[in-house]
DNA sequence: ACCCATTGGCTAAAGGGTTTAGCTTTAGGG
DNA sequence: CCCTAAAGCTAAACCCTTTAGCCAATGGGT
């Protein structure tokens, strides 16, 4: 075997990297292989395509995401998993905004697995009320969109002014909890 | 003047039909000029370039959103508002997928006046609520958030199981009004 | 120690999209 | 009737992606 100096994990690392640093535009092959010191072509011996590179790099962001909910979720339950399950997401979106920004959320073959891994966290924050069934899903698909729909708007700068923001969360995560321990 | 046969508007026209066939991917100059049976470069007549293009949709779709949202909160209050708001909502998104897919959420400047006028409806509809100065702010931020959430999941095939989605979106707008009435 | 198959890297080149430069044509006003 | 301004055109540069095909290094088997 040849000099493995690149692997598919490496790309994705620099990736992860230059996304970071300059946004999700700047996730061109070109840039990636300058940052990784190789002809743009020897790419591909890593990866099939960017649409290929950009799902890996979906996969690996959403899987962090999901360890960093389920271990701010560990031993707590109800409205206190609720909130630091919301908390966690959000901590992340600020830590690092252009990576949030990069998941893709169509459905695609490889986001399968990890969507599937985030939606049973999620589950799992709410066992403690109880909820059965569909009952269940519906109340994970609003935490979801909850939490996205502020992230992505944070994420983007789509709030205006920034000092209050702590204080709509708050608000955000009371809705949550009041929706779900309000009766019907 | 000579043959005025394209314009600006138009050309945002013809954007808007080729997002909603095709998905935002599908916005390319190329393709416009060839709908417009036109050279690429003549588009530049009408249009700084393809970013201002994707401005000046995300203008035209956002006010489109605004005016929907307006007149559903027309002649309503409080809970029966935020509940007619959010279903328009709702209702925009999945009546064009493609086009919500497509607004910019970054904070360019020409959408400072559409974002401001979509904000100002939202804090008309919370009015019943006599929500004080940050407090409405607060509110309007997270309908936003929660509206949006959903939105953007459900334009690009987010969720898995398309046949309950009026039944989350049903818990969603219980959860904001819940967050809403709830005292503290 | 040597061979050689596999693998990772390279160059060349095609193909498509955006954008600029500069020319030509048309329509309307004086 | 002309002439200017707007709208169109072609040519061409530039960048990015992707494919094709070649070269070199590595390490396992003999």
């Amino acid at each position: 075997m040849p000099r493995a100096a690149l692997s598919p994990d490496a790309v994705v690392d620099l990736a992860v990297c230059l996304v970071d640093e300059n946004g999700p535009e700047a996730l061109t092959l070109s840039a990636l292989a300058a940052r990784a010191g190789v002809a743009t072509p020897s790419l591909y011996k890593h990866v099939r395509n960017l649409a290929e590179l950009r799902e890996l790099l979906s996969v690996r962001i959403t899987d962090k995401i999901t360890d960093e909910l389920a271990q701010a979720v560990l031993g707590r339950s109800r409205d206190e998993a609720v909130g630091a399950l919301m908390d966690a997401w959000r901590a992340y979106v600020t830590r690092h905004p252009h990576r949030y920004a990069m998941v893709i959320q169509q459905p695609h073959p490889g986001m399968r697995a990890p969507g599937e891994r985030l939606m049973d966290i999620m589950l799992a924050a709410l066992r403690g009320y109880g909820l059965e069934g569909s009952d269940a899903i519906h109340a994970a698909r609003c935490l979801r969109a909850t939490a996205h729909g502020f992230a992505v708007l944070e994420a983007s700068g789509g709030f205006g002014l920034p000092e209050l923001l702590d204080d709509s969360y708050d608000l955000l995560k009371r809705m949550v909890v009041a929706g779900l321990t309000t009766p019907r």
